[in-house]
DNA sequence: CTGAGTGACATACGTGTTGTATGTCAATAC
DNA sequence: GTATTGACATACAACACGTATGTCACTCAG
């Protein structure tokens, strides 16, 4: 049972997070201060303090946050597709696009490096990563992909989708360079498969 | 002709682009600080101010030299192939190579898009990233490749080599996981080759 | 019902860092 | 030989982070 005062907390680290998350995305993580996340979510230090342990405790906790919205939306982008092989190269397209919002780039793909360290350590962003590799191990044992090793695969598929992302969002044009990016990705993703007998 | 005081002035400048370097690439860019750098070097945060306009100018100095230096190693690893195709793998392979360094790493792919926005900004790194796309528009033009937007095509093997790059940085055994990344590297890239006729 | 205890958060303070404004001295120009 | 410029040092102000301490509401024995 949940009582008022855990409830209350709950809110508190909710509105320190939602804050955080808006001023991380639009002043990066450096050039935002505590002070004003704070005094924005009607709060002090002190709270966030408590909460989070820091600046960079509330950073991993808007990571967090990100970073499981965006597993969801791999997932569902993978389910949607019509074989395995095109749920890969679904999920891949679906990465790109999330690449594209301002928050994601600057939170998940600039500052969140910088200051958390690699990706691959973080907890959650193993997770994403992890389908991806399951999902091409299995593309490997149904004979559908090359005998690679199934995690360097992933790690390769995946920054491929990265860099697109960072290239289409930079671009002067981004609606127009997206497709390019997208027939490049499935191209190169085409060269996992295994030659047609 | 060079005068006295320009011949000191490139030498305070390369004295503190060398201590900047060093301490970047070991504490990270938040946590050096100016007064440690420049006294390192011998001097103050004047000469800094004065020579490169504050912190993330001298940031900008210690990436434009590192990135000059991978340049010629890439340009480096592209002549040394028997042909052209070959010529864009190895340059990828020596890419990632490049990324295990620790000083790479941290300053070029950690703190510097962090600090000063998507590389794809820089004036080197588009004359990295160039070079790739040259090569696989000239690999197109002679039908080893397929007809896709070199430039996407570029930003994708690069991507792809990078993220394989600080999977490996980032995993126990370096050694041990870097031929595998290469593998799966190669096997990707072949997906950009015109399928033999 | 009540008083001690705990936890959530605010306030106050010290330290370190950045940026700017001003000062100084050597090198060049006239 | 003096005036001026430019390279660099010094001094100062603003700010942000982290910690130490304080306060008040809620919980829970007895």
């Amino acid at each position: 049972m949940a009582t008022k005062r855990t409830q209350m907390m709950e809110m508190t680290r909710a509105k320190l997070i939602r804050t955080a998350r808006e001023a991380f995305a639009t002043k990066g993580y450096a050039a935002a201060s505590m002070d004003d996340i704070t005094a924005e979510a009607g709060l002090t230090r002190g709270a966030l303090y408590h909460n989070f342990g820091g600046k960079k405790g509330l950073l991993q906790a808007v990571v967090d946050q990100i970073d499981a919205e965006m597993v969801a939306r791999l997932m569902a982008a993978q389910q949607r597709a019509a074989s395995p092989w095109e749920g890969l190269l679904e999920e891949g397209v679906a990465y790109i696009e999330m690449a594209l919002e301002p928050e994601v780039q600057r939170i998940m793909l600039l500052d969140g490096p910088a200051v958390l360290g690699d990706p691959s350590q973080w907890p959650n962003q193993n997770a994403c990563l992890l389908r991806t590799t399951q999902t091409i191990q299995a593309l490997i044992d149904e004979g559908t992909v090359k005998p690679v090793d199934a995690e360097a695969a992933a790690r390769l598929i995946n920054g491929a989708a990265l860099n697109a992302a960072l290239w289409i969002a930079a671009a002067d044009e981004p609606r127009a360079v997206l497709p390019k990016a997208v027939e490049a990705f499935r191209q190169l993703a085409a060269g996992l498969l295994q030659a047609e007998r």
